[in-house]
Parts: C-alpha cells; structure tokens; sequence
RNA sequence: GCCGGCAUGGUGAAAUGGUAAACACAGCGGACUUAAAAUCCGCUGCUCCGAAAGGGGCUUGUGGGUUCGAGUCCCACUGCCGGUACCA
C-alpha cells in the first residue's frame, strides 16, 4: 500500500504511455485472409486464453498467469515470423449476471457490460498484445447470431451409426422418415426427463453444475420436464477415442476418459411372467453367479411386476427415494437399502427362479436401470445380499489364493456350466456369443456419459430459434437470426418452470397459431465456438469464413486445431468436453476442417495467498493485479507471474518475489541510464562499439539460446533466471556493447514489454543508427554458435561415482587426454590408493569415473 | 474406496541418468550515507575436525532395487493436494 514509495524506474509514466501507443496504432493486429496486409506465406500461430466471465470482482491475480504465459509465446512467435493469432472475448451470459442483476436490480446487460469495460481496462493495463479487433461477446446480437445457428445445426442433425458421423435430417425426409422418427433422433431434441430443478433459482441445471450451485446455498432437487437435450452420447466413442491424438496433459485426457466412463459389457435378457427385464452387464461371465436382480426405484417395470402383498411397501420405498435428494442419497452410501417386489425371474442360463428387489444403488439413468446382482463378485451386490441374507454363489476362482467372495478381479469361471475353466476374458467372449445365438442378449458398449440437458428457464441466455405449433417443434428460419431476448423489466425467475420469458406476450407469440420456445441456452453455448468465431469475427454472412477457417484452424494437419490453449483446471470436463463435441458436429457437417478444437492443452496452476491457502474474500489474503501494477508496475506483475515457478504447479504469492523482480527490472533500466538531477540519462558504459569480452559475449548468447529454447518449453521461469544472470554479467562488465545489449532486450521484450521498449526508444535518441521498429516488431535474436564455443572446460572427476576432483582441459582434448588428465590428478591418485583401476568411464565435457575396484 | 498429481535448503525453486541446491526471497557482514531507505560488494544446506587456511562426512518424504553413477528409472510404503464416487 505505500503508493508513496520512490519509484526505482519511472513505470508509472511510460508503462500507460506504450499501452495508448499501441492501442492507436493497433500493434498486435493480426491481419487475416482477407485482409490487404495479409501475409498468407507465413506460418500461423494460434495461441487461445481461456476468456473469462466478466465477473463483478474484476480480475484476480490467478487471470494472468496463463494470460502473460500466452502472451509471452505469442510475442515471441510473432518476432520469429509467425502469424500469432492471440484474441481475448468475454463469456458474458450466464447465471451469476442474472443472480447479480437480480439481486441489485439492474438489468443484466448494464452490469454486463460495466464489468466488461473494467476487465478490458485491466487486460489492457497489464500490456497483453492481444488483437483487440478481434473482442468477442457472447451477449453481442452479431455473436448470439452464429450461436443460435449453430444450435439449428444440430437440430438439422442426426447421428449416421453406420458412418458414425452427424449428417443432416433432411436425408432422412428425403427416404420418407415422419416427423415423430426425425425428432426422435436430432441431434437437439425434447425430452420429458427427470431432471435437477433448483426451486431457489427457479431453473434447471446440468448434472455437472449441481454441485457448485449446491455449494454456494441453493437448493436442488429431481422432477421430471420438458427440456431441450443434446444428443452428445452419440459422440461417446469418439470422444473418448480422439483425445488419443492430442497433446493434453495425461491426466486430464484420463479425467475426461472416466467422464465418458466407455465400458464393454452385454445385455442379458431376463423373463418373468410376461415381462422381460433388461439389463446391462461388463461381467456377464459371471452369469451363472446372479441370484437376485435389483431394478432402479423409478424402473417404469415396478408397478407391472410388483405382487399385491409387497405393492404397499415397494411404494413406500419408491417415494422415499423421490424425496431424497443425489446428495442424502451419496451420504446413504455406506447403508444398503430396499425391497422386495414379490417377483421372480428366470435366469436364461440355469433357469433358476431369482428373487427381484429394488434398491437406490441402482440408478434409473445409467445401462439399463436394472441390473443382476452377483454378490459373489461384486462389493455393492455383496453387501445387499449380506444384509437381505439373499445366496452367494461363486462363479470365478481368484488367481491367487484370495477369498472369492467380494473377488472381482479377473479369474478362471467355476460353477458356471459350459463357461468352466476358462479365463474371465474368454468367458466374458463365450458367454456372450452364446447368449446372441439364442436371441437372450447382446454386445453393448455402456457409457458413463449422459446426454446434455441444454435449456435453462432464464432470461440471461440465447433463447432458442425454435417455436411450437399444435405441440410440434420446428426451427425459425436463419434470415430471422438473431432471436434477441424481449426487453423485460421484470426477469427474476417465476417459479414457473418455462422461465421468467412467459411474462413477454408479445415476444411469444410467433403467430396466430405459434409461440416461441421460453427456454434459453446454458452459458456453456457461447464458450463453445468462441475459438472459431476470433478467426473471422466480423463476418456477417458465415460463422468464419472458409479462408478464415482453412488458414487459421486448419493449416497445421494436426487433428487440432488451436495451437495452445491455457486456462485451469476446473474445465477439464464440462467446457473442454462440450466444445469438443460441437466441434465435431461442425466437422461432420463440413463446416470445419479440424476433428478437434485444441491440439494442445495446459492448465496453469492455481495462485494460492500469502498464507498457503486458497485465496478467498473471507481469509482476507486476495492479492488485486491493480494494487500490484501500482507500485510496482505491470511488467513486474508479469515477470514474477512467470518467476513464481513453473506454471502448471500451485504456488504461493510473494509480495518480496514481486519486489525481487521489480529490482531485476530496475537493474536492467540502470545498465542504460543513471539518475541526475534532471532525470535519467544515458549510462557512460554503453559504448556503440563491437564486444571485447569475451566472457560478456557468450553469456549474451547463452541467454539467446536458453530464452528461445524455454520459451518453446514454456519453462518462463528458468528463462528469466537466465535473463537475470545476463544482466548481472552486464551489471559487472565494465562497458556494455549496445548491439549486445539490445540482444537482452529483444529477449526480454515479451516478458516485460513496457520496460525494454521505453529503453529501446530512449536510447535510440543517443545512438540514432539503432533499428527504428518497436522491438516487438523485430526479428527474434538468433544465438552465434560460435559465440559459445570455450578454450578450456572444468571436468568433474570421481572415484566410485563419489566427487573428488576437478579437472581443467582444453576444449578439443581426446578422451584419452581426459583420462590421463584425470588419472594423473593428485587427488585421484591418492583416492584410488591401493586398489586397482576397473574401469573409466567419460563423459564428454563433463566428467569422468574412475571405477576402483579394491585389492583383497 | 477408486483414479490422477506432488514431495529438494529458513522460503519460491533449478537440475537431457553425470558437480544437488542455478536464479531469486529472507538472513548475516561490508561499502556509500550525519542517519535511514535505495544501491553496490561478499557470505549463506546440515554436520564434524581445525586458531586459520583448509579438509572430511552427510543430504532431494521412508525402505529396497537397477546402474560405473539415481532428485531423476523400477518396486513397496508414508504424507499432502486435486478429481470422482453405489456407473453394474
């Protein structure tokens, strides 16, 4: 807080003054196809933030640390001849702005727009080099256009199983499909569904965002509605299949694979009376071992097959469960509960009448909502069958000299008829062939996956361009995009669960005999594209352009197709799973020449406080980048960003490592000026004269190559550190040759773009012949290998691998010179003693082992 | 429970299987200053021997293994962080 401390540079003055500079001159504008300064014999760079929701706090420190790691990159691509695509929007809708607007009472679009002006404000104090022509908004009218477009994609669209791929609906008009088939398979489709209804908020959510609203004191609960649903288990396999090619980190591939959860199993057919039950297995070879079956509570087979005696009871358990929310019901987990229906089925291997039961530990949304219970090998059935005294029978031999009951590892079948003796994988083969020859089951490929439920009852979203007519759905015609929400006054929620838009009449009524859909896109819409829209973002005819789309996102012949993309982890699943998926319809339907958005992915890591804790209002420890550039600036915010550490680990702030680089950075000024009375002039060390030293010289160079080769590795933080002992060398040098002094000052430039420029500009007053261009608009520094090269090395020589001595030889020594060398070094002599030398092994330019064996 | 990730000085950290602790922060000493701040220079893993100059030993969560050589690779364990949770 001591605003009032002296300024070691003056950053104050000149870090505002660049950013209006290039704001003016638009410096980091990237021209595209299309564009008359377009440069298409260049290589593109697409290097993509994760754009933030614009939230009322403002930016958070945690905002640019993957925000400077892009922008560094990106700067460097752009000097080493790249077209560096690097553009920053804003996830606008969403229900925090409507909770907000509700709250206070102003319209969302108000404080939307409020919050976007101050996050722009503080990007641009922090000097990104975006392209700020490029701004998208998921809230513009132009970009809901393209949205809701895309929405009408899908629903245009079904899944080919043979081709495995979207195709239009219309192919399938063509063949002479009635409307009720072609709805059933859209790609958007309605859907009666139980789904999570949050009477506090008055919407619907995703299955994925129960849980954070829950945390934050709403309530939710399951009720069955009308909802509009993406069909994204379609894309399960290859969702799931396609992370294969991308370069993301293995963990959050894995995260995403156990999302899709794909697993290999059958349906096996059971009959009672006149009923058959389905259900889906991944262990159908332990078939003969099924001595009870377990439907879901909701099964829509539970009032069929319960018997008169048991009808009271099964009713009663079935409305407990209803009341009970997904959270009491995970608390429940340790506690089996349920009851019998009074049915019995047939076992189609052994034909053994088997007990039905329901039980909440079935779920009604995953297989088929039934299940046959194994309680020989399965932990969950184990526990049931203890408690309900229901039989175990074993079906598979542990490898091992384990207990078989609660084994659920592969083993040999035993008990099991035709399947004995045979590994589990080989039975799980049998069986199933078995059961498809005599029409009892089937192969199934299972998914943990559900579809998306994609429509929310709220007013801060793209509405739907669909209306209904005599209880049929149909598209509005494109030319009548965008469908803008009414201007309601009023929009808090109304309880009803069509959404605060029923209040506008008007807006509703489509026609004499049609309405509009009342329901909105979740927030997840608009981040979906917003990658393909920053290609081409002004174009009114096209979501991108074909030129736009072919150069930006298609010319690597990677599957993916943005370059780099960083942001957090908290988008491992639900955004990144999402906008996969869009991409792909997109890519079916020939719009995109890309399988996958992003070929590689990196999560930075989280900025905890001062204290090691999470940062968070109510700790009182949240760091705010604005107080952070006031008294030291917006490059040191940047460089100590990137000097914390690497940037996918979590890590502490330091107030003292901002100020350790604030003084890095006032070193570097001090090499090219000192203080007088009139203000800084330029330091009496710079000389415009070819290096000497040189010592000084190869330091430069190391520092060109280790800069370049970290960046490529995004390793920012030990590149800086090389930055720091360049400086220092320049520091302790005696004369500071300009041309090498400059070389620092391209390498620097993408860290801490404000000070090397107003240093570069300031000296070429001095020494007019310098390069005119802004640094950021120059060629990378190229390393001089000869530069590097030494006249002698210090060789590290051990005995028995333990340090003893080292060693000085010329450059160019031959091994055996090292080895004689070494061997002949007094220290040496006196380590190996009396043993005998076994065997020497060198290293080159590094080290050599003398391998001592000792004399019996 | 299951699945991931991590573990190195007082602190943030560095180290293609090859000198562990680069670069910083903090600390200590010195220069400059009337003084302080700022700046500059030096020291700074632990430990033992030595008055000193020097020298020895130990050290990357724990225990084993592979290797001439392991912070790095393999096995087992412990702790912390993240994800997920009756997914049949």
């Amino acid at each position: 807080m001591s605003s009032d401390r002296r300024k070691p540079f003056p950053f104050d003055e000149f870090e505002p003054r660049w950013q209006v500079l290039w704001d003016l001159e638009k410096t980091f504008r990237t021209p595209g196809p299309g564009d008359a300064d377009f440069d298409a014999s260049k290589p593109k760079f697409y290097v993509l933030d994760m754009f933030p929701y614009p939230s009322g706090a403002g930016l958070h420190v945690g905002h640019p640390e993957g925000y400077t790691a892009t922008d560094i990159l990106g700067r460097a691509r752009r000097m080493q001849g790249y077209n560096v695509l690097h553009p920053m929007g804003w996830d606008a809708f969403g229900l925090p702005a409507e909770q907000y607007a509700i709250k206070t009472g102003q319209h969302p679009r108000v404080t939307t727009s409020a919050n976007v002006e101050n996050f722009r404000r503080q990007l641009k104090a922090i000097g990104f080099g975006y392209d700020w022509d490029r701004e998208v908004n998921t809230t513009d009218p132009a970009y809901v256009r393209w949205t809701q477009w895309i929405f009408l994609q899908l629903y245009h669209s079904y899944f080919c199983e043979e081709t495995q791929k979207a195709r239009p609906v219309s192919e399938l008009e063509a063949k002479g499909w009635t409307r009720e088939q072609i709805d059933a398979v859209r790609l958007a489709f309605v859907q009666e569904a139980p789904v999570n209804w949050s009477p506090s908020m008055g919407t619907v959510l995703a299955n994925e965002e129960v849980e954070e609203w829950r945390n934050k004191g709403e309530t939710v609960e399951r009720r069955p509605l009308r909802q509009w649903m993406l069909r994204i288990t379609k894309y399960g396999q290859r969702l799931s299949d396609e992370l294969d090619g991308l370069d993301w980190p293995e963990g959050i591939k894995l995260l995403q694979k156990n999302w899709i959860g794909r697993s290999e199993g059958a349906e096996v057919n059971f009959e009672l009376d006149v009923h058959t039950i389905t259900v889906f297995t991944t262990r159908p070879d332990t078939l003969f071992g099924a001595t009870y079956m377990v439907l879901a509570p909701e099964h829509p087979l539970v009032p069929q097959i319960t018997k008169a005696e048991q009808k009271a009871a099964v009713e009663a358990y079935q409305q407990a469960c209803a009341t009970k929310s997904d959270m009491e019901r995970g608390d429940l987990n340790k506690d089996k509960t349920g009851v019998f229906t009074g049915a019995y089925a047939i076992n189609p291997v052994n034909s053994e009448r088997i007990p039905v039961w329901i039980a909440d530990y079935v779920m009604m949304g995953y297989g088929t909502g039934a299940i046959m219970a194994v309680p020989a090998h399965d932990e969950r059935d184990l526990e049931f069958a203890r408690k309900f005294e229901l039989p175990i029978v074993q079906v598979v031999q542990p490898a091992g000299d384990d207990d078989w009951r609660g084994y659920t590892d592969p083993g040999m079948s035993v008990n099991s008829g035709f399947l004995n003796g045979l590994p589990t994988a080989e039975a799980k083969a049998k069986i199933i062939d078995w059961l498809e020859e005599k029409g009892l089951g089937k192969r199934r490929i299972q998914f943990k996956l559900r579809d998306w439920l994609f429509s929310r009852q709220r007013y801060w979203g793209e509405p739907f361009p669909i209306v209904w007519e005599n209880g049929n759905h149909r598209a509005i015609p494109e030319s009548e995009l965008p469908l803008l929400q009414p201007d309601l006054e009023d929009f808090k929620p109304t309880g009803d669960p069509r959404g605060p838009l029923i209040k506008a009449t008007d807006w509703i009524r489509y026609s004499e005999t049609a309405q509009r859909e009342t329901n909105t896109m979740p927030q997840w819409a608009g981040s979906c594209w917003y990658y393909l829209r920053y290609c081409d973002p002004k174009n009114t005819e096209r979501f991108i352009s074909k030129e736009a789309e072919a150069y930006w996102l298609g010319g690597s012949g990677r599957p993916g197709a943005v370059d780099l993309y960083v942001g957090g982890t908290e988008h491992a699943v639900l955004h990144l799973l999402y906008a996969r998926f869009w991409h792909k319809v997109l890519f079916d339907l020939g719009h995109l020449s890309t399988p996958e958005p992003f070929q590689r992915l990196v999560n930075q890591g989280l900025i905890l406080g001062e204290d090691g804790q999470k940062m968070s209002k109510s700790l009182g420890n949240v760091v705010n980048p604005d107080d952070v550039i006031h008294n030291y600036g917006a490059d040191s915010l940047r460089l100590y960003e990137m000097f914390m550490g690497p940037l996918e680990q979590v890590k502490p702030w330091s107030m003292k490592g901002v100020e350790g680089v604030s003084r890095f950075l006032a070193r570097v000024w001090r090499l090219a000026f000192t203080e007088t009375e009139t203000g800084w002039t330029v330091n009496t060390k710079i000389l415009h004269a070819p290096c000497t030293d040189k010592a000084l010289r190869r330091v430069v160079h190391e520092t060109i190559k280790k800069v370049t080769e970290d960046i490529d590795r995004l390793s920012f933080n030990t590149a800086i550190s090389q930055m720091m002992i360049c400086t220092n060398a320049f520091t302790s040098a005696h004369v500071v040759p300009l041309e090498e002094f400059v070389m620092l000052l391209l390498c620097l430039n993408p860290f801490a773009p404000h000070l090397t420029e107003e240093i570069h500009a300031r000296l070429r007053e001095s020494f007019p012949s310098m390069n005119a261009r802004q640094l950021c608009q120059q060629p990378w520094p190229v390393c001089d290998a000869s530069a590097l090269v030494v006249d002698e090395i210090s060789i590290v020589v051990q005995v028995n691998g333990k340090l003893r001595d080292k060693i000085t030889v010329p450059s160019g020594a031959s091994n055996a010179d090292i080895e004689a060398a070494a061997l002949a070094a007094p220290k040496i002599i006196e380590a190996i003693g009396a043993g005998t030398v076994a065997k020497v092994i060198i290293v080159p330019g590094k080290l050599v082992n003398v391998v001592v064996k000792p004399n019996a």
